[in-house]
DNA sequence: GCTTGACCTGGAGTGCGCTCCAGGTTGAAG
DNA sequence: CTTCAACCTGGAGCGCACTCCAGGTCAAGC
């Protein structure tokens, strides 16, 4: 059981992510009597898959429905897999592009180890 | 000399990205006497340099900060180089991470392959 | 000469993902 | 019992990188 502040520091969101995550219906968060915000274990989880997802540039809608289709049960374990691996398959280009740019950076680099272009 | 539609089409930006960098001063490219916009082989370059730039994440600020340094002459080379190379390595520092999650997300993956577990 | 599609400008609008704020409440420490 | 830092809510605001629009201009082909 974690304050918010405490869930914050393990998860790396800012309280406002946290709140803004509930808000719109990412995460479900349990209260207090009072109506402070208490995270358990399973929260936290969520929160460094959301954490893997957001890194990985999934954008916040396609989290909500997998948030969602975990929220109906068992049944949608398919759906939820095909879900995950649309998006490894999109992360897989990412990191192809991004390590083909890297090159062309690295190469422009080198031109101005001999002499710089105008460019 | 290409029209602008030509250098949307070679650089893959629209045209309404491309007269946005001219008039934030990314990029400054010739006019017909009619005020039509040309641009060369060198606008090119420049574009796809934005685009490496871009894609890996660079904020446009500092497109606009290597561009100037460019126009200033070829006493700015060392500044610009070094701004590139800062740049790679947070690239690379990008890499590293986009990696890591991606395994993450390869683990999760074959959770669901034995049986789902409830994230 | 006329048509038509590509082009021009300035400025408003959009989508995303937060981030900040005002004004009020809670609860642990002293 | 008091204090005060941490927390609450609803809603406004922000930064980025475009994207769209209205209303007008240019020029190649018929």
């Amino acid at each position: 059981m974690y304050a918010p502040s405490e869930a914050a520091r393990r998860s790396g969101f800012s309280l406002d992510t946290l709140r803004y995550y509930e808000k719109i219906g990412l995460l479900s968060v349990g209260r207090t009597s009072g109506g402070r915000r208490v995270f358990t274990d399973e929260d936290l989880g969520w929160l460094v898959l959301f954490r893997c997802l957001r890194d990985t540039g999934m954008p916040i809608a396609q989290m909500c429905r997998y948030a969602e289709l975990a929220r109906e049960g068992e049944h949608t374990a398919g759906e939820r897999k095909a879900l995950l691996e649309e998006h490894a398959t999109r992360v897989e280009e990412q990191m192809r592009l991004l390590q083909h740019q890297y090159d062309h950076l690295r190469e422009k680099i080198r031109f101005y180890e001999g002499l710089g272009d105008s460019t």
